[in-house]
DNA sequence: CATTATCTATTACCGTAGTAATATTACTAT
DNA sequence: ATAGTAATATTACTACGGTAATAGATAATG
């Protein structure tokens, strides 16, 4: 079983880019994330700063190689989503799932093949239970 | 066609259930919001504050009825929705709605009946365009 | 008319994500 | 050994959501 989710989950946009790339690739360094994140060019000290601060939130690690910090993480993608996700889901959909869906759906996200997609996925899900 | 989102939509927890309150009632007083918020039992001041603030984010305006400032919403909660997903999916599912969905699915969030009910909806569509 | 109740306005504070400069420490190469 | 390099550690600051006490204004009421 993953991780339980004890209270909630909050994570800034950058705290997630970092996780993102640690997520990524397994295991990461500053520079790591840094050249990672080829968009947004935040300081390599800003960089460093955060994963601290993640680390101290328990949501990182790190074992020390040679002079380098190495960074895994010690929650999980999956984790993450689910918390995100519930808590989008009842923030701003009532606590239904379905009203989310329909909000795809309006907003042209979900395409027919995808949603097929989806289908099989639910099918599978139905047999492996 | 709805109201353009022109950067981004960034609502805090309490910011948005005020404005769910003002959606859900198209207008609204802070005693309005203040009651309706029946967990969470924010101070008057607070949630007065929060809405003045909102309105200079150009989210609510108010009219004058006596001395009370009634309430209402300046965007639509489906351009919320629209703008809150959209930074969902960039933001932790690589800008994959379908990665969302198989989230969805894999967290049991989505039954076969609801899938087919979203089903109908795109197909309605279909025929809508 | 004075008191009280009920609004909004003002002001102040806290926590935290984000940002980054600068200091410190410790290898590395000459 | 010593200078340079490359890593982490420290420190500080900003923005903003959230919180609320208190001040000020206005209406209602006895």
């Amino acid at each position: 079983m993953a991780k339980k989710i004890n209270s909630e989950i909050r994570l800034g946009r950058l705290e997630l880019q970092i996780m993102n790339v640690v997520w990524d690739r397994g295991r990461a360094t500053v520079h790591d994330v840094k050249n990672a994140l080829s968009r947004r060019k935040p300081a390599y000290s800003t960089i460093l700063t955060m994963m601290r601060k993640l680390e101290a939130k328990g949501y990182l690690e790190h074992e020390v190689d040679g002079r380098t910090y190495v960074y895994r993480p010690l929650i999980s993608q999956q984790a993450v989503r689910h918390g995100v996700l519930g808590d989008l889901v009842e923030r701003l959909f009532e606590g239904s799932t379905p009203l989310l869906l329909t909000s795809l759906v309006e907003q042209n996200r979900i395409s027919e093949n995808e949603l097929r997609e989806i289908q099989k996925l639910i099918e599978e899900r139905g047999k492996n239970e």
